[in-house]
DNA sequence: TTTATTAGCGAACAGTGTTCGTGTCAAGTA
DNA sequence: TACTTGACACGAACACTGTTCGCTAATAAA
Protein backbone atom coordinates (compact mmCIF):
# COMPACT_ATOMS: atom_id res chain seq x y z
CA UNK A 1 0.00 0.00 0.00
CA UNK A 2 1.13 3.34 -1.20
CA UNK A 3 0.16 6.63 0.54
CA UNK A 4 -2.07 8.64 -2.14
CA UNK A 5 -0.48 11.44 -3.31
CA UNK A 6 -1.93 14.63 -2.41
CA UNK A 7 -4.05 16.47 -5.24
CA UNK A 8 -1.95 19.84 -4.68
CA UNK A 9 1.35 17.88 -5.86
CA UNK A 10 2.06 19.15 -9.32
CA UNK A 11 3.99 16.16 -9.61
CA UNK A 12 2.72 12.55 -9.47
CA UNK A 13 4.91 10.63 -9.64
CA UNK A 14 7.05 11.18 -6.41
CA UNK A 15 9.99 11.27 -8.36
CA UNK A 16 11.84 10.79 -11.87
CA UNK A 17 13.09 6.72 -11.32
CA UNK A 18 16.71 6.60 -12.09
CA UNK A 19 16.85 3.28 -14.33
CA UNK A 20 20.52 2.42 -14.37
CA UNK A 21 22.03 -0.80 -16.22
CA UNK A 22 23.63 -1.63 -12.93
CA UNK A 23 20.66 -2.05 -10.82
CA UNK A 24 18.95 -3.83 -13.94
CA UNK A 25 21.87 -6.78 -14.21
CA UNK A 26 22.00 -6.94 -10.15
CA UNK A 27 18.02 -7.50 -10.20
CA UNK A 28 18.30 -10.25 -13.09
CA UNK A 29 21.16 -11.32 -11.01
CA UNK A 30 19.06 -12.12 -7.64
CA UNK A 31 16.45 -13.27 -9.55
CA UNK A 32 18.77 -15.70 -10.95
CA UNK A 33 20.30 -16.91 -7.42
CA UNK A 34 16.40 -17.06 -6.34
CA UNK A 35 14.99 -18.43 -9.34
CA UNK A 36 16.67 -19.99 -11.89
CA UNK A 37 17.45 -18.72 -15.15
CA UNK A 38 14.69 -19.07 -17.05
CA UNK A 39 12.77 -17.26 -14.83
CA UNK A 40 15.01 -14.30 -15.71
CA UNK A 41 12.42 -12.59 -17.81
CA UNK A 42 12.67 -8.83 -19.18
CA UNK A 43 8.65 -8.53 -16.93
CA UNK A 44 10.50 -10.03 -14.08
CA UNK A 45 13.35 -7.94 -14.11
CA UNK A 46 11.10 -4.82 -14.27
CA UNK A 47 9.04 -5.93 -11.80
CA UNK A 48 11.49 -6.05 -9.57
CA UNK A 49 12.62 -2.51 -10.36
CA UNK A 50 9.14 -1.61 -9.58
CA UNK A 51 8.77 -0.91 -13.57
CA UNK A 52 7.60 -2.07 -16.86
CA UNK A 53 9.50 -4.05 -19.86
CA UNK A 54 9.34 -1.57 -21.60
CA UNK A 55 11.71 0.83 -19.37
CA UNK A 56 14.40 -1.80 -19.45
CA UNK A 57 15.41 -1.32 -23.23
CA UNK A 58 16.80 2.12 -23.26
CA UNK A 59 19.77 0.48 -20.91
CA UNK A 60 19.73 -2.97 -22.53
CA UNK A 61 19.79 -3.43 -26.25
CA UNK A 62 17.97 -7.02 -25.51
CA UNK A 63 17.76 -9.80 -23.30
CA UNK A 64 21.04 -11.14 -24.32
CA UNK A 65 23.12 -8.56 -24.04
CA UNK A 66 21.52 -8.42 -20.30
CA UNK A 67 22.31 -11.85 -20.01
CA UNK A 68 25.98 -11.18 -21.37
CA UNK A 69 26.23 -8.24 -18.81
CA UNK A 70 25.18 -10.87 -15.96
CA UNK A 71 27.52 -12.94 -16.91
CA UNK A 72 30.23 -10.60 -17.37
CA UNK A 73 29.81 -9.25 -13.78
CA UNK A 74 29.80 -12.68 -12.19
CA UNK A 75 32.99 -13.55 -13.94
CA UNK A 76 34.29 -10.64 -11.94
CA UNK A 77 34.28 -12.60 -8.32
CA UNK A 78 36.33 -15.00 -9.89
CA UNK A 79 39.54 -14.58 -8.21
CA UNK A 80 43.06 -15.47 -9.53
CA UNK A 81 46.04 -16.68 -7.68
CA UNK A 82 49.48 -15.32 -8.11
CA UNK A 83 50.55 -16.46 -11.23
CA UNK A 84 53.64 -19.28 -10.73
CA UNK A 85 54.64 -21.12 -14.03
CA UNK A 86 56.48 -23.75 -11.92
CA UNK A 87 52.96 -24.59 -10.54
CA UNK A 88 50.99 -24.70 -13.59
CA UNK A 89 49.01 -27.69 -12.84
CA UNK A 90 48.12 -26.56 -9.83
CA UNK A 91 47.04 -23.16 -10.75
CA UNK A 92 44.89 -24.35 -13.78
CA UNK A 93 43.30 -26.37 -11.29
CA UNK A 94 42.56 -24.02 -9.13
CA UNK A 95 41.33 -21.58 -11.70
CA UNK A 96 38.95 -24.10 -13.13
CA UNK A 97 37.75 -25.10 -9.31
CA UNK A 98 37.21 -21.14 -8.43
CA UNK A 99 35.63 -20.41 -11.77
CA UNK A 100 32.78 -23.34 -11.55
CA UNK A 101 32.52 -22.72 -7.83
CA UNK A 102 31.69 -19.02 -8.75
CA UNK A 103 29.08 -19.85 -11.90
CA UNK A 104 27.28 -22.69 -9.60
CA UNK A 105 26.38 -20.19 -7.01
CA UNK A 106 24.81 -18.15 -9.88
CA UNK A 107 22.53 -21.57 -10.53
CA UNK A 108 22.26 -21.73 -14.49
CA UNK A 109 24.55 -18.68 -15.16
CA UNK A 110 26.60 -21.34 -16.91
CA UNK A 111 24.55 -21.57 -19.66
CA UNK A 112 25.12 -18.15 -20.87
CA UNK A 113 29.16 -18.87 -20.89
CA UNK A 114 28.47 -22.06 -22.74
CA UNK A 115 26.37 -19.58 -25.13
CA UNK A 116 27.96 -16.68 -25.75
CA UNK A 117 32.64 -16.44 -26.22
CA UNK A 118 32.61 -13.91 -23.23
CA UNK A 119 34.40 -11.35 -24.56
CA UNK A 120 34.03 -8.83 -21.45
CA UNK A 121 36.79 -7.44 -19.42
CA UNK A 122 36.36 -10.17 -16.84
CA UNK A 123 36.08 -12.85 -19.28
CA UNK A 124 39.20 -11.63 -20.89
CA UNK A 125 41.01 -11.43 -17.41
CA UNK A 126 40.91 -14.85 -16.81
CA UNK A 127 41.74 -15.82 -20.07
CA UNK A 128 44.67 -14.04 -20.08
CA UNK A 129 45.59 -15.19 -16.90
CA UNK A 130 45.30 -18.89 -18.58
CA UNK A 131 46.92 -18.20 -21.31
CA UNK A 132 49.80 -16.47 -19.89
CA UNK A 133 50.04 -19.37 -17.51
CA UNK A 134 50.53 -22.21 -20.23
CA UNK A 135 52.85 -20.04 -22.24
CA UNK A 136 55.06 -19.43 -19.40
CA UNK A 137 54.82 -23.17 -18.25
CA UNK A 138 56.62 -24.37 -21.79
CA UNK A 139 53.65 -24.55 -24.01
CA UNK A 140 53.35 -23.75 -27.75
CA UNK A 141 50.98 -20.77 -28.12
CA UNK A 142 48.88 -23.20 -29.91
CA UNK A 143 48.90 -25.30 -27.60
CA UNK A 144 48.18 -22.74 -24.77
CA UNK A 145 45.91 -21.19 -27.00
CA UNK A 146 43.71 -24.65 -27.41
CA UNK A 147 44.33 -25.70 -24.09
CA UNK A 148 43.06 -22.28 -23.11
CA UNK A 149 39.75 -23.22 -25.11
CA UNK A 150 39.21 -26.38 -24.24
CA UNK A 151 39.76 -25.73 -20.22
CA UNK A 152 36.70 -23.09 -20.71
CA UNK A 153 34.43 -25.31 -22.99
CA UNK A 154 34.99 -27.97 -20.12
CA UNK A 155 34.33 -25.84 -17.16
CA UNK A 156 31.22 -24.17 -18.84
CA UNK A 157 30.16 -27.63 -19.86
CA UNK A 158 30.35 -29.20 -16.33
CA UNK A 159 28.94 -26.18 -14.74
CA UNK A 160 25.51 -25.80 -16.76
CA UNK A 161 24.99 -29.93 -16.42
CA UNK A 162 25.44 -29.62 -12.64
CA UNK A 163 23.38 -26.45 -12.11
CA UNK A 164 20.24 -28.41 -14.48
CA UNK A 165 20.38 -30.83 -11.11
CA UNK A 166 19.98 -27.57 -9.19
CA UNK A 167 17.21 -26.50 -11.85
CA UNK A 168 15.28 -29.58 -10.98
CA UNK A 169 15.70 -29.48 -7.22
CA UNK A 170 14.02 -26.32 -7.33
CA UNK A 171 11.53 -27.21 -9.73
CA UNK A 172 10.26 -30.22 -7.56
CA UNK A 173 10.17 -28.13 -4.51
CA UNK A 174 12.89 -30.73 -3.09
CA UNK A 175 15.25 -30.69 -0.31
CA UNK A 176 18.59 -31.53 -2.55
CA UNK A 177 18.39 -34.99 -0.13
CA UNK A 178 14.89 -36.35 -1.35
CA UNK A 179 16.31 -34.74 -5.20
CA UNK A 180 19.47 -37.34 -5.23
CA UNK A 181 16.95 -40.21 -3.83
CA UNK A 182 14.73 -39.80 -6.07
CA UNK A 183 16.23 -38.82 -9.51
CA UNK A 184 19.64 -41.23 -8.91
CA UNK A 185 16.99 -44.12 -7.23
CA UNK A 186 14.94 -44.09 -10.66
CA UNK A 187 17.94 -43.85 -12.68
CA UNK A 188 19.44 -46.45 -10.72
CA UNK A 189 16.34 -49.11 -10.77
CA UNK A 190 16.10 -48.30 -14.48
CA UNK A 191 19.62 -49.35 -15.30
CA UNK A 192 19.24 -52.02 -13.17
CA UNK A 193 16.43 -53.25 -14.79
CA UNK A 194 18.75 -53.49 -18.16
CA UNK A 195 18.71 -56.87 -19.82
CA UNK A 196 22.57 -57.92 -18.90
CA UNK A 197 22.28 -59.88 -22.32
CA UNK A 198 21.85 -56.50 -24.14
CA UNK A 199 24.21 -54.32 -21.53
CA UNK A 200 26.52 -56.44 -19.82
CA UNK A 201 29.36 -54.38 -19.03
CA UNK A 202 26.72 -51.36 -17.32
CA UNK A 203 24.58 -53.92 -16.26
CA UNK A 204 27.27 -55.47 -13.85
CA UNK A 205 28.52 -51.96 -12.88
CA UNK A 206 25.00 -50.38 -12.36
CA UNK A 207 26.65 -48.97 -8.54
CA UNK A 208 30.10 -47.95 -9.71
CA UNK A 209 28.18 -45.58 -12.73
CA UNK A 210 26.02 -44.14 -10.03
CA UNK A 211 28.38 -43.64 -7.73
CA UNK A 212 30.65 -40.72 -7.98
CA UNK A 213 28.77 -36.88 -7.49
CA UNK A 214 29.07 -33.87 -9.63
CA UNK A 215 32.39 -33.28 -7.48
CA UNK A 216 34.14 -36.19 -8.57
CA UNK A 217 33.17 -36.08 -11.56
CA UNK A 218 34.54 -32.66 -12.17
CA UNK A 219 37.64 -33.38 -10.74
CA UNK A 220 38.52 -36.26 -12.82
CA UNK A 221 37.82 -34.64 -16.08
CA UNK A 222 40.26 -32.01 -14.99
CA UNK A 223 42.82 -34.75 -14.27
CA UNK A 224 42.12 -35.93 -17.67
CA UNK A 225 42.90 -32.44 -19.04
CA UNK A 226 45.63 -31.75 -17.16
CA UNK A 227 47.83 -34.94 -17.50
CA UNK A 228 46.67 -34.47 -21.55
CA UNK A 229 48.47 -31.68 -21.20
CA UNK A 230 51.35 -32.90 -19.30
CA UNK A 231 52.01 -35.33 -21.62
CA UNK A 232 52.30 -32.90 -24.32
CA UNK A 233 55.04 -30.98 -22.69
CA UNK A 234 56.67 -33.94 -23.11
CA UNK A 235 56.78 -35.13 -26.20
CA UNK B 1 -6.56 -24.47 -51.92
CA UNK B 2 -8.22 -27.48 -51.50
CA UNK B 3 -11.02 -28.66 -53.40
CA UNK B 4 -14.35 -27.83 -51.68
CA UNK B 5 -16.39 -30.65 -50.00
CA UNK B 6 -19.50 -31.78 -51.67
CA UNK B 7 -22.28 -31.06 -49.22
CA UNK B 8 -23.83 -34.72 -50.15
CA UNK B 9 -20.85 -35.53 -48.48
CA UNK B 10 -21.45 -36.50 -44.63
CA UNK B 11 -17.98 -37.13 -43.60
CA UNK B 12 -16.53 -33.26 -43.83
CA UNK B 13 -13.18 -34.60 -43.55
CA UNK B 14 -12.00 -37.00 -45.59
CA UNK B 15 -10.46 -39.58 -43.46
CA UNK B 16 -9.43 -39.47 -39.92
CA UNK B 17 -5.34 -38.78 -40.08
CA UNK B 18 -3.60 -41.34 -38.68
CA UNK B 19 -1.37 -38.97 -36.67
CA UNK B 20 1.71 -41.28 -35.37
CA UNK B 21 4.42 -40.94 -32.57
CA UNK B 22 6.43 -41.24 -35.27
CA UNK B 23 5.40 -39.00 -37.79
CA UNK B 24 5.77 -36.17 -34.81
CA UNK B 25 9.25 -37.06 -34.52
CA UNK B 26 9.85 -37.00 -37.98
CA UNK B 27 8.24 -33.76 -38.76
CA UNK B 28 10.50 -32.26 -35.94
CA UNK B 29 13.65 -34.09 -37.08
CA UNK B 30 13.25 -32.21 -40.91
CA UNK B 31 12.40 -28.96 -38.99
CA UNK B 32 15.55 -29.06 -36.82
CA UNK B 33 17.33 -29.52 -39.99
CA UNK B 34 16.32 -27.23 -42.03
CA UNK B 35 15.63 -24.15 -39.55
CA UNK B 36 17.13 -25.15 -36.10
CA UNK B 37 16.03 -26.07 -32.77
CA UNK B 38 14.31 -23.61 -31.47
CA UNK B 39 12.29 -23.30 -34.41
CA UNK B 40 10.75 -26.67 -33.51
CA UNK B 41 7.68 -25.50 -31.89
CA UNK B 42 4.63 -27.44 -31.18
CA UNK B 43 2.84 -25.21 -33.78
CA UNK B 44 5.61 -26.15 -36.22
CA UNK B 45 5.48 -29.41 -35.89
CA UNK B 46 1.71 -29.95 -36.33
CA UNK B 47 1.47 -27.51 -38.99
CA UNK B 48 4.15 -30.02 -40.99
CA UNK B 49 1.68 -32.36 -40.91
CA UNK B 50 -1.23 -29.96 -41.28
CA UNK B 51 -2.70 -30.34 -38.18
CA UNK B 52 -3.14 -28.19 -34.89
CA UNK B 53 -0.75 -28.35 -31.97
CA UNK B 54 -3.81 -30.06 -29.88
CA UNK B 55 -3.45 -32.96 -31.44
CA UNK B 56 0.13 -33.69 -30.95
CA UNK B 57 -0.49 -34.12 -27.28
CA UNK B 58 -2.03 -37.46 -27.70
CA UNK B 59 1.09 -39.41 -29.09
CA UNK B 60 3.98 -37.18 -26.47
CA UNK B 61 3.53 -36.00 -23.56
CA UNK B 62 4.89 -32.66 -24.18
CA UNK B 63 7.82 -30.68 -26.37
CA UNK B 64 10.28 -31.95 -23.83
CA UNK B 65 9.61 -35.54 -24.67
CA UNK B 66 9.06 -35.09 -28.30
CA UNK B 67 12.95 -33.76 -28.04
CA UNK B 68 14.01 -36.36 -26.64
CA UNK B 69 12.68 -38.85 -28.69
CA UNK B 70 14.06 -36.51 -31.67
CA UNK B 71 17.66 -37.26 -29.93
CA UNK B 72 17.07 -41.03 -29.28
CA UNK B 73 16.67 -41.15 -33.06
CA UNK B 74 19.52 -39.07 -33.98
CA UNK B 75 21.75 -41.67 -32.25
CA UNK B 76 20.38 -44.29 -33.94
CA UNK B 77 21.92 -43.38 -36.59
CA UNK B 78 25.56 -43.23 -34.62
CA UNK B 79 27.56 -46.63 -35.99
CA UNK B 80 29.50 -48.54 -33.79
CA UNK B 81 32.70 -50.10 -35.01
CA UNK B 82 33.54 -53.98 -33.75
CA UNK B 83 34.99 -53.58 -30.53
CA UNK B 84 38.59 -54.17 -30.15
CA UNK B 85 39.75 -53.09 -27.01
CA UNK B 86 43.57 -53.50 -28.23
CA UNK B 87 43.35 -50.32 -30.14
CA UNK B 88 41.10 -48.66 -27.68
CA UNK B 89 41.94 -45.37 -28.04
CA UNK B 90 41.79 -44.83 -31.49
CA UNK B 91 37.90 -46.69 -31.06
CA UNK B 92 37.51 -44.10 -28.77
CA UNK B 93 38.29 -41.38 -31.40
CA UNK B 94 36.39 -42.94 -33.36
CA UNK B 95 33.25 -43.25 -31.79
CA UNK B 96 33.34 -39.49 -30.41
CA UNK B 97 34.08 -38.29 -34.20
CA UNK B 98 31.21 -40.07 -35.19
CA UNK B 99 28.69 -39.13 -32.45
CA UNK B 100 30.07 -35.37 -33.00
CA UNK B 101 29.26 -36.27 -37.26
CA UNK B 102 25.93 -37.25 -36.66
CA UNK B 103 25.02 -34.96 -33.92
CA UNK B 104 26.16 -31.88 -35.87
CA UNK B 105 24.28 -33.24 -39.05
CA UNK B 106 21.24 -32.23 -36.99
CA UNK B 107 22.36 -28.96 -36.25
CA UNK B 108 21.17 -27.54 -32.70
CA UNK B 109 20.01 -30.85 -31.07
CA UNK B 110 23.28 -31.53 -29.23
CA UNK B 111 21.73 -29.08 -26.81
CA UNK B 112 19.56 -31.44 -25.62
CA UNK B 113 21.98 -33.89 -25.28
CA UNK B 114 23.32 -31.35 -22.71
CA UNK B 115 20.11 -31.46 -20.89
CA UNK B 116 18.55 -34.84 -20.72
CA UNK B 117 20.76 -37.80 -19.59
CA UNK B 118 19.96 -40.42 -22.70
CA UNK B 119 18.23 -43.25 -21.42
CA UNK B 120 16.88 -44.73 -24.25
CA UNK B 121 18.01 -47.86 -26.48
CA UNK B 122 20.78 -45.90 -28.57
CA UNK B 123 21.88 -43.76 -25.81
CA UNK B 124 22.46 -47.02 -23.62
CA UNK B 125 24.03 -48.76 -26.73
CA UNK B 126 26.82 -46.26 -27.03
CA UNK B 127 27.31 -46.20 -23.46
CA UNK B 128 27.88 -49.97 -23.42
CA UNK B 129 30.27 -49.75 -26.35
CA UNK B 130 32.61 -47.40 -24.33
CA UNK B 131 32.07 -48.35 -20.94
CA UNK B 132 33.11 -52.22 -22.02
CA UNK B 133 35.75 -50.65 -24.67
CA UNK B 134 37.51 -49.02 -21.54
CA UNK B 135 36.92 -51.80 -19.06
CA UNK B 136 38.58 -54.28 -21.66
CA UNK B 137 41.53 -51.69 -21.89
CA UNK B 138 42.33 -52.66 -18.99
CA UNK B 139 40.34 -49.44 -16.83
CA UNK B 140 39.08 -49.77 -13.20
CA UNK B 141 34.95 -49.60 -13.14
CA UNK B 142 35.63 -46.48 -11.64
CA UNK B 143 37.97 -45.38 -14.15
CA UNK B 144 35.58 -46.69 -17.17
CA UNK B 145 32.73 -45.27 -15.92
CA UNK B 146 34.20 -41.46 -15.35
CA UNK B 147 35.90 -41.79 -18.64
CA UNK B 148 32.96 -42.49 -20.09
CA UNK B 149 30.99 -39.50 -18.43
CA UNK B 150 33.40 -37.29 -18.89
CA UNK B 151 33.66 -38.54 -22.67
CA UNK B 152 29.90 -37.72 -23.27
CA UNK B 153 29.74 -34.72 -21.63
CA UNK B 154 32.61 -33.29 -23.70
CA UNK B 155 31.13 -34.62 -27.54
CA UNK B 156 27.93 -33.03 -26.32
CA UNK B 157 29.20 -29.79 -25.19
CA UNK B 158 31.48 -29.35 -28.18
CA UNK B 159 28.43 -30.11 -30.55
CA UNK B 160 26.19 -27.58 -29.18
CA UNK B 161 29.21 -24.76 -29.07
CA UNK B 162 29.75 -25.73 -32.75
CA UNK B 163 26.22 -25.92 -33.61
CA UNK B 164 25.28 -22.49 -32.18
CA UNK B 165 28.08 -20.92 -34.88
CA UNK B 166 25.76 -22.82 -37.68
CA UNK B 167 22.52 -21.25 -36.33
CA UNK B 168 24.17 -18.19 -36.27
CA UNK B 169 24.63 -18.78 -39.84
CA UNK B 170 20.98 -19.33 -40.25
CA UNK B 171 20.09 -16.57 -38.59
CA UNK B 172 22.35 -14.08 -40.64
CA UNK B 173 21.10 -16.11 -44.36
CA UNK B 174 24.90 -15.99 -44.61
CA UNK B 175 27.26 -18.44 -46.37
CA UNK B 176 29.45 -20.23 -43.93
CA UNK B 177 32.63 -18.18 -45.77
CA UNK B 178 30.76 -15.01 -44.94
CA UNK B 179 29.94 -15.72 -41.65
CA UNK B 180 33.54 -16.71 -41.07
CA UNK B 181 34.74 -13.47 -42.66
CA UNK B 182 32.38 -11.75 -40.59
CA UNK B 183 32.45 -12.96 -37.27
CA UNK B 184 36.08 -14.01 -36.75
CA UNK B 185 37.21 -11.03 -38.26
CA UNK B 186 35.45 -9.20 -35.90
CA UNK B 187 36.44 -10.75 -33.20
CA UNK B 188 39.85 -10.72 -34.29
CA UNK B 189 39.80 -6.89 -34.64
CA UNK B 190 38.57 -6.50 -31.14
CA UNK B 191 41.22 -8.56 -30.11
CA UNK B 192 43.86 -6.57 -31.84
CA UNK B 193 42.62 -3.29 -29.85
CA UNK B 194 43.22 -5.09 -26.13
CA UNK B 195 45.57 -3.07 -24.78
CA UNK B 196 49.15 -4.67 -24.42
CA UNK B 197 49.85 -3.64 -21.10
CA UNK B 198 46.71 -5.39 -19.64
CA UNK B 199 46.77 -8.29 -21.96
CA UNK B 200 49.85 -8.55 -23.15
CA UNK B 201 50.00 -12.62 -23.90
CA UNK B 202 46.38 -12.56 -25.66
CA UNK B 203 47.82 -9.02 -27.60
CA UNK B 204 50.76 -10.83 -28.72
CA UNK B 205 49.22 -14.28 -30.34
CA UNK B 206 45.89 -12.93 -31.53
CA UNK B 207 46.63 -15.21 -34.73
CA UNK B 208 47.53 -18.06 -33.17
CA UNK B 209 44.15 -17.53 -30.49
CA UNK B 210 41.59 -17.45 -33.88
CA UNK B 211 43.94 -19.88 -36.21
CA UNK B 212 42.76 -22.98 -35.37
CA UNK B 213 38.63 -23.80 -36.85
CA UNK B 214 36.03 -26.14 -34.73
CA UNK B 215 37.44 -29.67 -36.02
CA UNK B 216 40.62 -29.12 -34.99
CA UNK B 217 39.98 -27.67 -31.96
CA UNK B 218 37.65 -31.09 -31.41
CA UNK B 219 40.58 -33.26 -31.95
CA UNK B 220 42.94 -31.48 -29.79
CA UNK B 221 40.58 -31.72 -26.87
CA UNK B 222 40.51 -35.99 -27.66
CA UNK B 223 44.14 -35.84 -27.68
CA UNK B 224 43.99 -34.70 -24.05
CA UNK B 225 41.14 -36.81 -22.90
CA UNK B 226 42.76 -39.97 -24.32
CA UNK B 227 46.47 -38.87 -23.16
CA UNK B 228 45.38 -38.18 -19.87
CA UNK B 229 43.40 -41.76 -19.91
CA UNK B 230 46.88 -43.30 -20.80
CA UNK B 231 47.88 -42.13 -17.95
CA UNK B 232 45.77 -43.33 -15.66
CA UNK B 233 46.43 -46.89 -16.93
CA UNK B 234 50.23 -46.57 -16.51
CA UNK B 235 49.89 -45.16 -12.68
C1' DT C 1 -27.32 -52.01 -32.95
C1' DT C 2 -25.91 -49.67 -29.06
C1' DT C 3 -22.31 -48.17 -26.12
C1' DA C 4 -17.58 -46.84 -24.68
C1' DT C 5 -13.37 -45.22 -25.89
C1' DT C 6 -10.31 -42.23 -27.89
C1' DA C 7 -7.82 -39.55 -31.53
C1' DG C 8 -8.37 -35.13 -33.55
C1' DC C 9 -8.71 -30.41 -33.05
C1' DG C 10 -10.68 -25.28 -32.40
C1' DA C 11 -10.38 -22.10 -28.96
C1' DA C 12 -8.46 -20.18 -25.24
C1' DC C 13 -5.05 -19.13 -21.27
C1' DA C 14 -1.02 -17.47 -19.41
C1' DG C 15 3.29 -16.59 -20.48
C1' DT C 16 7.36 -14.74 -23.57
C1' DG C 17 10.57 -10.78 -26.12
C1' DT C 18 10.07 -6.66 -28.34
C1' DT C 19 8.24 -2.19 -30.49
C1' DC C 20 5.37 2.01 -30.92
C1' DG C 21 3.70 6.11 -29.43
C1' DT C 22 2.74 9.01 -25.89
C1' DG C 23 3.73 11.18 -21.87
C1' DT C 24 6.61 13.68 -18.64
C1' DC C 25 10.30 15.38 -16.40
C1' DA C 26 15.24 17.74 -16.22
C1' DA C 27 18.47 20.36 -18.20
C1' DG C 28 19.97 23.86 -21.76
C1' DT C 29 18.96 28.09 -24.21
C1' DA C 30 17.08 32.64 -25.19
C1' DT D 1 12.21 33.73 -16.14
C1' DA D 2 10.05 31.32 -20.15
C1' DC D 3 10.65 28.13 -23.69
C1' DT D 4 12.56 24.48 -26.24
C1' DT D 5 14.90 20.26 -26.54
C1' DG D 6 15.98 15.64 -25.76
C1' DA D 7 16.03 11.62 -23.19
C1' DC D 8 13.96 8.51 -20.29
C1' DA D 9 9.59 6.04 -18.56
C1' DC D 10 6.04 3.20 -19.63
C1' DG D 11 0.99 1.53 -21.08
C1' DA D 12 -0.60 -0.95 -24.70
C1' DA D 13 -0.14 -3.91 -28.17
C1' DC D 14 1.86 -7.60 -31.48
C1' DA D 15 3.31 -11.95 -32.61
C1' DC D 16 4.83 -15.67 -30.68
C1' DT D 17 5.34 -19.79 -27.14
C1' DG D 18 3.64 -24.54 -24.48
C1' DT D 19 -0.29 -26.45 -22.75
C1' DT D 20 -5.31 -27.48 -21.35
C1' DC D 21 -10.26 -27.77 -21.91
C1' DG D 22 -14.19 -29.57 -24.20
C1' DC D 23 -16.47 -30.89 -28.09
C1' DT D 24 -16.86 -33.84 -32.42
C1' DA D 25 -16.67 -37.89 -34.73
C1' DA D 26 -14.87 -42.26 -35.90
C1' DT D 27 -13.59 -46.63 -34.39
C1' DA D 28 -13.74 -50.82 -31.21
C1' DA D 29 -16.29 -53.50 -27.96
C1' DA D 30 -20.52 -55.54 -26.18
Amino acid sequence: METPTPPWRTTRKPRRRQLTQDAIVGAGLRIVVEEGLDQVSMRAVAQALDTGPASLYAHVANKDELLELMLERVMGEIELPELDASRWQEQIRQVMRESRRVMTKYSDIAKVALINIPTGPNGLRIGEFMFRLLLEAGFSPRDASLGLDRFSLYVAGDAYEGALHGSRVRAGNLSPEEYFEQFFGMIQAYYRQLSPEQYPAMAAHVDTLMADGDDERFEFGIDLLIAGMEARLRS
